[in-house]
DNA sequence: TCGTTTTTCTAGAACGATTTAGAAGAACGA
DNA sequence: TCGTTCTTCTAAATCGTTCTAGAAAAACGA
């Protein structure tokens, strides 16, 4: 049954392998008659066309792109941001039937061979919010492997597709100045482990995550009389956004304004206000960032990027030979809805 | 600068090429000193590791499982009920250091090697919602690729992760006749291109996807003297939900019920209804499946499926060599919100 | 009819690793 | 000192294809 190879086919129908081989891959390359002859024995014994792992090997194309995300899969699929860009990218790698391959970020030893980034048999990868400094971005381009990342990097031959994080940020800022907020709390994103069931007060230095760092940059430039304190509730998600905003609004000194650096986490602090029955816009200002689909029936005032058609441009990128543009700035664009309002005189 | 290979390594340390594979996979099989010496000859030279696709051939190991979707990739992201299963199987791969390769099931032509599946390179598979006749399947079968379906097959050797589809509808259905409605609609999911802007009836016979018929099936069960009504806008999403509860309601008759086969659509037609300021559980009762995250602000009537787990175990079955169960029934439970109500006597 | 082009097929060398069986030398116990 | 057991390393086979040249046969133009 098993051990059924292009050779054993060949064999049966008493031809050279490479004919068989030319069956499957170019049907022009041979009669139509032998062709068929040919596809009908390999169905007979079993044999389910050329092994993907030797084609690969031989050929050179691995026919799928791998991509890389932040923190850990699981946590990828919880932010509808991350699912858009995805969603975007599955579309161009359908057109090229292309797979695409999820990368666990595994922090086990990176060195050594037991890694998947290691692993991995691709051609191609995109970087999701990962900062260009991480080890598994430096064995990507160890490997050769072409890469486009979400962030823009510093290398000046570096393929990225983004948006201008620092100019996005400070529109948010200069809405949240005009409507008078200076006391503000920022929702950040903590890579690290967060042990404690209770959000904690970070530090600039301390985040690892580059679009969070240009993001309170923007804020910081547009709202410069501002301060902006830092609370982290762990990973980038609804829960985390829950959690800090908890911490903030159980504590004696309140801010007026609440910015989420992401929407998942602006929404999880909207739901904790809905639970202390304060109204978003009125009671406190909560603002998010991505502007993904629930943020519109939320209310969420936000800054609209176009993350599907950043998973596209990545994906032209990668696998389109007509797109030569190898670094896209895309646009962003603020969204006030009801949750910002007006800060309190006081 | 191309072309470093295992040999390259080998030469310029002056041993053997098994030495250098040994010193990347099996470190106890040479002295440290030695290890060392060919790491740091590797790095010199440019050498990132053996090759993915030469050592997938060799050791006949690929490093990932095949998760294969209905519909195009693009639209299952859309549904944070597949978003959730995909989740649950990142947990388990990311323990296991694996892979997750997503498969476009591309119409293009499935006997040539032109398809994703042909040419996937993996260990396994996942299957979701994929009906078992469809021909990706068969391909991953004759390719004798250990698969894990999230429908319950005929097959008694297949292994499946389900849950009783029947029953679970049978148990909205009840709720539903309980409340006195026998005049449904039932939204369902059409595998077919959708041509037009407007929602259709479909005959039960159409229908492409086998939960759906066993939903339907359960159903009808659970309240025997109602009249379903099946409607499809589209493949399965909000849009589609939204355009087939539009084309009902904006009808001569309308039903007292809405049965959307899964949440996202029952979400769309709810909706469809609050533009036409009805109220859900007053004006007419809307109903889901699943309970993805969104059902519950919405306060959607829905039968709550263990999303995540469903993931987690297909990934063990899969993946992990401990686990046995090779067949897993997932218990199901209704969850009553403010979205039913009972039918207005008529 | 004879060269020439086209079609159809084949031989044999890669592709870049892992694996098996075993050799050479060091360490060990008696 | 000698046989035995480890440790450390190697030679050669193998994984299952695809690719590059080129051969044999068929079709073609004059």
């Amino acid at each position: 049954m098993a051990g059924v190879t292009l050779k054993t086919v060949a064999q049966a129908v008493g031809v050279s392998p490479s004919t068989v081989s030319n069956a499957y891959n170019k049907p022009d390359q041979l009669s139509a008659a032998l062709r068929e002859r040919i596809l009908a024995t390999a169905h007979e014994l079993g044999y389910a066309g050329p092994d993907a792992s030797a084609r690969a090997l031989r050929s050179g194309k691995a026919g799928a792109i791998g991509v890389l995300f932040t923190d850990k899969l699981a946590y990828a699929f919880s932010d509808p941001y991350a699912v858009g860009f995805l969603a975007g990218l599955a579309e161009v790698a359908e057109e090229f039937s292309t797979s695409l391959l999820l990368m666990p970020l595994s922090s086990a030893d990176l060195v050594g061979g037991s890694n998947a980034v290691q692993q991995a048999a691709i051609d191609a990868a995109a970087i999701f919010c990962v900062p260009s400094g991480h080890p598994a971005v430096d064995i990507l381009h160890a490997r050769g492997i072409p890469a486009v990342s979400t962030d823009r990097g510093d290398h000046p031959d570096l393929s990225w597709v983004a948006i201008d994080e620092v100019e996005a940020a400070a529109k948010l800022g200069q809405h949240l100045a005009r409507l008078g907020h200076r006391d503000v709390v920022v929702l950040v994103d903590d890579k690290g482990e967060q042990a404690g069931d209770t959000a904690v007060d970070v530090d600039f230095d301390e985040i690892g995550c580059t679009d969070c760092e240009l993001r309170i940059q923007g804020l910081q430039k547009g709202m410069p009389d501002a301060r902006l304190r830092l609370i982290s509730g762990g990973h980038n998600a609804f829960a985390s956004g829950l959690k800090g905003a908890e911490f903030v609004l159980d504590s004696q000194d309140r801010p007026t304004a609440i910015v989420g650096l992401s929407d998942v986490q602006a929404l999880g602090a909207m739901e904790a206000m809905r639970v202390r029955g304060l109204t978003p816009g009125r009671d406190l200002t909560v603002v998010g960032f991505d502007d993904i689909p629930a943020a519109e029936p939320a209310g969420l005032t936000t800054i609209r990027q176009p993350i599907r058609d950043k998973g596209r441009a990545v994906g032209r990128i990668l696998l389109d030979p007509a797109t030569t543009e190898r670094q896209v700035l895309m646009p962003t664009q603020l969204i006030v809805r009801s949750s910002s309002g007006p800060a309190p005189r006081s």
